[in-house]
DNA sequence: GTCTATATTGAGATAGAC
DNA sequence: GTCTATCTCAATATAGAC
């Protein structure tokens, strides 16, 4: 349970007709992210849910296991929602990989909140459920190498390296919810094109001259 | 005191002609790099240097200045030996670019113990001392914005929006440290190699066609 | 400058009634 | 399923002798 529905990308207040279970994600993701994991105690996390901390503890066994609830749903519906379009062999290779990277960033940004990867949660998990988490990345990871391969091999890219080319990118992609903030001026939209443009770049697409970045 | 001189990137064992407060950042940066800092007692951390608990409260006012200590050193050695690259009018931009990717990975990786910025961390610090790490990263942000604006005046580069190119590159080079392990097999000069060879391109660098990296 | 205690706080988690 | 009250422990930090 408490996998089921969710609203994903609920706007500002807690939803009201959630399960108490849904709740508590909801406002531990929000919690976690703002002050960090370890920052955050189970008091305040009781109290933002407006339960006690021991109501917590019939919901979930313990502190990690909300953590470890958040980021496999999260993982698991990312994707779900991106090797799709990743491996959808009707379509070319830059057109996937800019739907991708488009998606990679709308998707992240509407449930930022849930996106607690990074150094320290890995401290935080035990060793089965990180492997868990590994795998889900690792699966994605190994879908956007391969499809830089297939698009080397049909000559719309040119990467030497799909490896490291992987990496770069999908390091730039996780690094912008580090320092984007949505009431900064730029929306996600226009900034994912932009992105998308430059990962065709990295990729050695070959640019149509009608509408590179090129300017100033 | 503690500021002076220091042995970068000292191989394995704790040096030995260091004084006590050297050595307590030496070893602080590797446990908070392995464990994290959050899961890092100071009674871990005193019994890896190899003195009593209540002697490290002698070198340090608590556990954050020693973190701070540690990030403010880095950061300012890593400016000082970025910035002149960066800022070298002497040389065409590629040629700095290209210099400063490689001087970035290799400095970090060398030192990657102490490179501890991340989300994390910025919750464990205080307002005063995160304002100040911040500082140090922006001067150098600013800096590679600077020469990618230049670079495109001149012709060399041809970057559309260079504060979002930055961000593109910085994360990608920042990103290397989380996955990146010495024992892998690539040695971290080859792979900065690569990585500079990715960053003119994600600048559209005319890429000389003798030695362009689209091959498999 | 280093030690052996120890004070103090706040955390995660549980007991058991309703 | 939710609460109040509490247990238990580990962490930071300090006191004060040598």
């Amino acid at each position: 349970m408490s996998v089921k529905r969710r609203p994903a990308a609920k706007s500002a207040e807690a939803s009201v007709d959630a399960s108490v279970a849904d709740r508590i994600l909801e406002e531990a993701a929000r919690l976690f992210f703002r002050q960090g994991y370890g920052a955050s105690s189970i008091r305040d996390l009781a109290a933002a849910v407006g339960i006690s901390s021991s109501t917590l503890y019939h919901h979930y066994a313990n502190k990690e296991a909300i953590l470890t609830a958040i980021l496999e749903r999260f993982m698991s519906d990312f994707n779900g929602a991106l090797l799709p379009i990743l491996a959808d062999s009707r379509r070319p290779a830059d057109e996937r990989l800019r739907a991708a990277v488009i998606e990679h960033l709308v998707f992240s940004q509407q449930r930022h909140t849930e996106l607690l990867n990074g150094h320290p949660f890995r401290h935080a998990l035990g060793k089965r459920t990180l492997a868990r988490i590994i795998r889900l990345q690792r699966e994605y990871r190994d879908a956007v190498v391969a499809l830089l391969e297939e698009g080397t091999r049909a000559g719309v890219f040119h990467v030497a390296d799909a490896t490291v080319t992987t990496m770069v990118l999908l390091d730039a992609l996780n690094g912008l919810r580090e320092w984007y903030r949505a009431d900064g001026g730029m929306t996600i939209t226009v900034l994912a094109g932009t992105y998308a443009e430059l990962a065709l770049r990295l990729c050695g697409a070959t640019e149509p001259r009608s509408r590179h970045p090129g300017r100033r």
